[in-house]
DNA sequence: TAGATTGTTAATCGATTAACAATC
DNA sequence: TAGATTGTTAATCGATTAACAATC
């Protein structure tokens, strides 16, 4: 069953076709062209119908795409059609920020834990959570076969718990720690790396200056 | 003074190159060759080269680079030997999550200002400014020369709020809002969309267990 | 000078755009 | 049936990799 590799260029977009369909979607619209789509989002018709015909014909001649199919089309795609059992390690700000953040939750990613070495921070109530001690960590994961994690640790001690944390069938992580994670193969890691992005806005801020 | 534009896949690579550098340096290495840093990275050699010459060759024939000038040379291209005056608009998690994040500070980025249409969150301390009411965001970019401003608030007045910045002046948004800001040309934009990256992340993981 | 390694040109690869036949 | 718009092939564009002459 070997289907042709999906590029990662495609898949970055997806997420935001899913959006824009779903404002669509809210506004009533029944169906859109990929001409239509194209002009609202500014990107070619051309590459939004390469785009979609990676998974196989979602539209119809003649007729366009059927907004409220194209959207649960591509959910499944992104997975958003199961539930991701997550934690957080790291409860500093960040941390809580995204703990706090109910809309991961509406899209099948279910907050389940939180960590963090700071004895302050124990017992700490983030939404329907108490911060636990990092000590507990490893069997939690194991307990609940924890999915995903969210790493927002500082860098000194993330490749270190990312281990551990992989150890106990954690599968993949989103790592804030600026900092590689060279984890085994069939890991998925993503990574958030602010400074980065924020270094590539003040390199274009120079740009136009000049 | 026309200068050929370098491509934003370049521009995306530069702040990575600056983490393995500052590393190198705080190790005490001296010189490096593509060749070695290749292997570090886990890029090729020749992109490494063909990145750095973008910007006119800071390597040497025979030797490789040394650390502490390609460090530099790469940091003023990516405009950290400037400061930049920011301010957060959204005090909630994620904008006291920023607003603390002393890095950002040490980058030669300036956290002046912070401000939220919640009156109980008027006064709050973060770091060493207060929360200020929304009304008084416009007087304090103009007066300050805001250059960027941080969007840490729901969609729904991020585009709004985009808008009255720029008309005060201010340069660039590092936009956290999950919504595409379209502003005028010369405004620049970086877009940080968790949940595009969260779903990212839940489609490989879908990959990887077929 | 000989060895090492860059800077840079040429070749390859992949992604985007254009064009149009298929078909609703 | 005629018009619209997809699915898909072909053309173009840009980015990455390979190769090697220049030079420290």
């Amino acid at each position: 069953m070997e289907e042709k590799e999906i590029s990662q260029a495609v898949i970055g977009r997806l997420p935001r076709y899913l959006r824009y369909l779903g404002d669509l979607k809210d506004e009533g619209v029944e169906r859109i062209s990929s001409q239509e789509l194209s002009e609202l989002m500014k990107v070619t018709a051309s590459q939004i119908r390469q785009d979609f015909n990676n998974f196989g014909g979602f539209g119809q001649q003649g007729y366009g795409y059927n907004v409220e199919y194209l959207y649960k089309e591509i959910s499944k795609i992104l997975g958003l059609d199961r539930i991701h059992k997550c934690i957080i390690v790291g409860a500093g700000n960040l941390g809580q920020a995204l703990g706090n953040y109910m809309n991961f939750e509406r899209r099948g990613f279910h907050f389940m834990g939180m960590f963090d070495k700071n004895p302050e921070l124990w017992g700490k109530q983030v939404r329907d959570v108490q911060v636990m001690p990092m000590e507990q960590m490893e069997e939690f994961v194991r307990t609940n076969q924890i999915e995903i994690a969210v790493l927002t640790i500082p860098k000194t001690s993330a490749v270190e718990v990312a281990e551990r944390l992989v150890e106990n069938g954690v599968g993949a992580i989103w790592n804030f720690a600026h900092v590689d994670l060279n984890l085994p193969e069939g890991i998925q890691v993503e990574n958030v790396h602010l400074s980065d992005s924020l270094m590539k806005l003040s390199y274009n801020i120079n740009r136009s200056d000049n």
